[in-house]
DNA sequence: CCTTATGCTTACGTAAACGTAAGTCTAAGA
DNA sequence: TCTTAGACTTACGTTTACGTAAGCATAAGG
């Protein structure tokens, strides 16, 4: 199974390594250590992928953490399946709350390039 | 035309006086002034709704700035118009970016409740 | 006319998310 | 063996987006 050092990884996602370092220390992800030096496996880079899909959206680390943990949660007892439920919808609201505010944000930029490109027409 | 107070304006969006003065501050709304007082119009109003939708997708107040502005820019020159229609391309592919961001966590987290309410059957 | 509510400015404080040295260590190639 | 590249920790600095008084002005209701 392949592994990553903190740069390999840093130059695929383009963030720097001190990035990496505050994600671990703020526990988002916990490399393997051979000695002082991190050694990530394909675990940890999947979820740094999910970090900063999260950081895209805009979401608070800490808010990234709840999601993140979200998918290695184990099977556990009913109660606490319920509860991950109700996480689960929850985020999906304000996500779908999300994708409505960029679809509103993406037609108002439609016309207003419309009103640009009469614009232009008016003036050749 | 109606005008509204700042309290007004703060208890509809649900934001605290402060927060519309800091925009005022960094020139995103520019409300009239009566004596020392702001007066919110209607354009007021809408661009704070603009702001605050922006503030929902993750974009900093100065990205949000050269949104907003884009729906009240003057006619101008062809140059001029091109530049924008340049910018508005741009953020919209960087808003469809989100939207595919968005669309992949919630099949992701559609996913993770699947296998919650499977655990939860084999439970039961 | 007096009080209470609403609003204003100024200014220091703060949490989040890193940036940026400074100094150390170590493994690998010339 | 020397040095260079890659990694580490510690810790102070920085930017963004407000929070939180403090002190003063003014408008509105009883």
């Amino acid at each position: 199974m392949e592994t990553w050092s903190i740069t390999d990884l840093a130059d695929e996602y383009g963030v720097t390594l001190r990035t990496i370092r505050f994600y671990e220390d703020r526990g988002l992800i916990s490399p393997e250590r051979r000695g002082t030096q991190r050694i990530f496996h394909p675990r940890d880079r999947v979820r740094l992928g999910l970090i900063l899909r999260g950081r895209r959206l805009g979401f608070s680390l800490s808010q990234i953490a709840t999601i993140v943990d979200m998918y290695d949660a184990e099977p556990g007892e009913a109660g606490q399946l319920r509860y991950l439920i109700e996480q689960i919808d929850g985020r999906r609201l304000e996500l779908e709350q999300r994708r409505k505010d960029i679809d509103e944000t993406i037609a108002d930029l439609d016309q207003v390039e419309r009103r640009c490109r009469e614009d232009l027409e008016r003036l050749s």
